[in-house]
DNA sequence: ATCCTTAGTGTGCTTTTTACACAATGTCAA
DNA sequence: TTGACATTGTGTAAAAAGCACACTAAGGAT
């Protein structure tokens, strides 16, 4: 079966930046199998199906190379430079994704032996123009998770506000001092303290804390700003 | 001619928000000559081409549609919703554009008839998901305009400070304190006081500024933020 | 019991933000 | 030429936010 059409058109895929976090930041890859590129490794994709948007296809993708299905997804740029795939034309819709590596850890090493986390500071060659879409990605993490709570979604729902911290530090590329850090962020309101501390640390065990997205939704609709 | 693919492949056009300011915050549309949507309002856009970027297609469609050329340009967005055009899928890379209606008042009154500039406040029901895409691009434009000096774009090269603080009221939808307005502004030092004032206005004229764009990234590098 | 590691907490100083009102300038018309 | 009108241009004080900074508390490991 073929497809004719009056004018010439490119091929249009959807290319994924996965972070997550563990001590540093890291990002999902994927070894190709098939030429161009075989061997390096890759952003997750691949091309859009004519029964599904971008979005979807992305997530798609994702769960069919890498298993990792539940995540923040959001649109990020679409590269169009005309030859960036050597075989043909191929617009790619670039997404960045944050997921709790809590969750995704073990799958990454079994269930697609192909995939594996790689620190931000120590990234092998990438196939296509998937450098430049990762340079993308880290640049609109950094501005976005300063003005909006994303942040959570790197994290297990529970969490001491060092690991939050943390997540900061690493993300920002800058050192926090601690109890500024604590006072502003309790100050927002939306963190919710449980009556839980971590477990099994070999020191004295730090509360746990929640984002309570509801209540940030409050806040924002009343006129609530989030910056940090 | 025709061309003949493997597999399906959904057509892609580029669409671009145009922005200009006149006391209020203007968009630019063109009224439809073809169906679909004949005789509708819609953003000027049109298909990309096998040799071009979307970047190069959505400078040529402005130009060919309403002759504007001068302009800063940045992709918005990507809209794929399967079933935005009515004829067959068409996925559309959105671009937002802020031009100078100084440069471009008469030629979109003239040149290309069929072009008008639109209050925002005052849109007439547009063409395929162009509402969203118009939606989407105010967002942005709103947080935009806040972290980066894109604001002068949409005024001539010498202006004073009530056009500028006028600028930020108009697109923030929010009332500035004058004093405070000028004071924040002449602190972060790109603004050049030039030797000129307002001609043929029925009052005290004001001072002209200009925007000092290599003093704004020499102060960058610096590590100074705009924000406003 | 001691050591080690990380958690958790408050204050004073500096900087930034905010609220606010009136004199100066230039045009226009009587 | 004088007065009315419209808009420019300017400072200060009070409040809020940001910043730098160091010690005690808890718990596990030895």
């Amino acid at each position: 079966m073929s497809f004719t059409y009056a004018y010439a058109r490119p091929a249009l895929a959807v290319d994924c930046a996965v972070f997550g976090l563990d001590d540093d930041l890291k990002i999902l890859l994927i070894q190709r199998d098939l030429e161009p590129f075989q061997g390096k490794w890759a952003l997750p994709g691949g091309f859009v199906r004519m029964d599904e948007t971008t979005e979807q296809a992305a997530r798609r993708e994702l769960s069919e190379e890498t298993g990792v299905t539940k995540l923040y997804l959001e649109q990020l740029c679409t590269f169009s430079g005309i030859n960036r795939d050597p075989r043909e034309r191929v617009v790619s819709v670039a997404y960045y994704a944050l997921v709790k590596l809590s969750d995704h850890r073990v799958k990454a090493a079994t269930d697609a032996r192909e995939a594996a986390w790689f620190s931000l500071s120590d990234l092998p060659p990438l196939a296509f123009d998937h450098d430049h879409i990762v340079e993308t990605a880290i640049e609109r993490l950094r501005e976005k998770v300063r003005y909006q709570p994303i942040g959570f979604e790197l994290l297990p729902p529970k969490f001491t506000l060092s690991m939050l911290q943390n997540l900061y530090e690493v993300v920002l590329e800058k050192e926090l001092d601690k109890r500024n850090f604590r006072k502003k962020v309790l100050a927002m309101g939306f963190l919710e303290e449980l009556d839980e501390v971590e477990q099994d640390v070999a020191h004295r065990a730090a509360r746990l804390y929640r984002f309570d997205k509801k209540r940030y939704q409050e806040l924002t609709k009343e006129g609530f700003h989030f910056e940090l």
